[in-house]
DNA sequence: TTAGAGTTGGCCCC
DNA sequence: GGGGCCAACTCTAA
């Protein structure tokens, strides 16, 4: 037995969770293994330039973005070559889990290993490598460990349907697993990899983004070794934790951020976010007081969770059609206003310097989001969230699928958050936060050597710049999302649980969509 | 049916 | 900078 177990070949295969620690597939995947694989596929749709974006980057992301996922991999690739093993990086000819199976078999692969991944693009992607493996008589292990919990088992707990209040979903939740802080002294060597061409980790210069002259590289570095310096840096300071409120954080601070600039690292899964929690726990239990979710420290990986939960648990949840829990509200487009949104060219210095940051960094204060998010929408532009919500998937280093979309539902009010009266002025919210100017000044380039208040500056800037005017604009977008709303309840709330309304509707109005089992139900029982 | 809650608005006053 | 008011939304729990 023993003999037989010492020559299997085991293969943990990275896709987020690019660290050692709190790694339970790469644990799974090391116990008992002759040889162990430790695989990352390149992705060219992910990482070769596409001249045709819209801004320099792959098809898939900004090069930002790319930039941090190589410095995440070989970041990996040195913690594992410390370990006597390495990073063995594959590139796809076209399909990553095609790429995935060709190597299970050439390398006879008697385990595999990786971590689970509730996004729609990896479900797909992994139920191909799964069945694959199973087909192959594979032994596969996919545990759980991006998140704090299961979404899929608090969704069960909470009857099948995803909780859509952050307080319901913590009083479902409870307390997270531990993390897996198991220290290695050594993996397993890795095996023979035959015909197969090893890439060492290109650079993005190496990739064809060859003439990069951005004057601002984002300070933030990428990997696993930097994620917990950075942890435990802001872990340091126990009062800030201990008093961390986010709502009061400052989007304007640039130079030393108002947040701790961990969520780029929680994304790739450079650093746990469990052990994360159980850090901010560490802290918490040392100190007499401490703040509590929503607005604490802990509480901003509890939001993540939420997130991650109601977008497994709702179908076409990155989209408003067909999506139950989102308002159908008759956005307008206008190409001109959202280019000129989406590159800093909307004449509040505000709003402006904000999307730049997010150009230049690949990162700005969440507020900050809130406040250019709220702009394109409800706010003043009245424009799609879906146009907003691809700007920032694109270009954030940490733009997360899950919690991309869900703050877009949110910001929009489409769904979560509906109180649309309340909005973000592009003026007052600046002028709160960066009343000297010293944050418009550093990212526009117009401004950059004035002298002068944001204040004088938005009346510099103003007048014949401005795309809009934000009096008669929001006024315009409340009277808008007022009708949106009103004919929402005329049809039937499209949130799930009104049931009411919505048989009401379909028997009056006919039938246009019975797709859904529980509204076919609903039609039966009132018929 | 209704009261109360909901991560983080603006404005005015002190 | 903190408090109260404005004007107002939906959803949940009772």
């Amino acid at each position: 037995m023993e003999a037989a177990t010492a020559a299997t070949a085991a293969m943990v295969w990275f896709r987020k969770g690019l660290r050692v620690h709190d790694n339970p597939a790469l644990d799974a995947a090391r116990r008992g293994a002759g040889r162990l694989y430790p695989v990352f596929v390149l992705d060219p749709r992910y990482l070769r330039p596409d001249p045709a974006a819209a801004s320099l980057g792959s098809a898939r992301a900004g090069v930002a973005r790319v930039r941090f996922l190589l410095q995440s991999l070989s970041d990996l690739d040195a913690r594992l070559r410390r370990l006597g093993s390495r990073l063995l990086l594959v590139r796809a000819r076209d399909d990553v889990g095609d790429a995935v199976c060709a190597a299970l078999k050439d390398w006879n692969i008697g385990k595999l290993c990786f971590e689970s991944d509730t996004e729609p693009y990896a479900l797909s992607r992994d139920k191909k490598v799964t069945d694959f493996a199973m087909a192959s008589g594979i032994e596969v292990f996919t545990p759980v460990s991006h998140t704090l919990f299961d979404p899929a088992e608090i969704i069960k707990k909470n009857g099948g349907r995803p909780p859509l209040t952050y307080q319901s979903f913590i009083s479902i939740a409870g307390e997270p697993p531990e993390p897996v802080m198991e220290e290695y002294s050594e993996l397993p060597p890795v095996g023979d990899t035959g015909e197969y061409e090893l890439l060492p980790v290109p650079t993005v210069e190496e990739l064809g983004y060859g003439d990069i002259s951005q004057e601002e590289i984002p300070p933030f570095r990428g990997g696993e070794t930097e994620a917990l310096r950075r942890m435990k840096e802001s872990l340091k300071n126990k009062e800030w934790v201990a008093k961390f409120e986010k709502p009061k954080g400052d989007p304007s601070a640039f130079l030393k951020p108002a947040t701790t600039v961990l969520s780029p690292y929680l994304k790739f899964g450079c650093l746990s976010s469990r052990y994360f929690y159980h850090c901010i726990q560490n802290v918490y239990r040392s100190v007499r007081n401490h703040t509590k979710p929503p607005v604490s420290l802990a509480g901003q990986l509890l939001w993540r969770d939420f997130f991650y939960t109601v977008s497994f648990g709702t179908p076409n949840f990155d989209q408003m059609k067909g999506n139950n829990i989102c308002k159908q509200i008759p956005w307008i487009g206008n190409e001109e206003l959202f280019v000129a949104w989406r590159d800093g060219r909307t004449g509040y210095p505000w709003i402006d310097a904000i999307m730049i940051q997010l150009r230049k960094c690949g990162w700005m204060h969440h507020l900050a989001r809130h406040s250019v998010a709220c702009f394109l929408t409800r706010g003043d532009l009245f424009i799609h969230w879906e146009k907003g919500r691809d700007v920032f998937e694109r270009l954030l280093i940490d733009s997360d699928w899950a919690i991309n979309n869900g703050n877009w539902l949110w910001l929009s009010c489409s769904s979560f958050f509906y109180q649309y009266h309340r909005i973000y002025s592009p003026i007052t919210f600046g002028k709160k936060y960066d009343p000297d100017g010293n944050y418009i000044r550093h990212f526009i380039p117009m401004l950059k050597g004035t002298s002068g208040t944001t204040f004088q500056h938005q009346y510099e800037l103003s007048s014949e710049v401005k795309m809009v005017h934000h009096e008669t604009a929001s006024k315009e977008c409340r009277k808008r999302m007022g009708e949106a709303y009103a004919s929402s309840r005329l049809d039937g709330n499209p949130i799930e649980g009104k049931p009411s309304n919505v048989s009401r509707r379909k028997m009056s109005h006919g039938d246009q969509d019975a797709s859904s089992p529980s509204i076919a139900k609903l039609l039966k029982r009132s018929s």
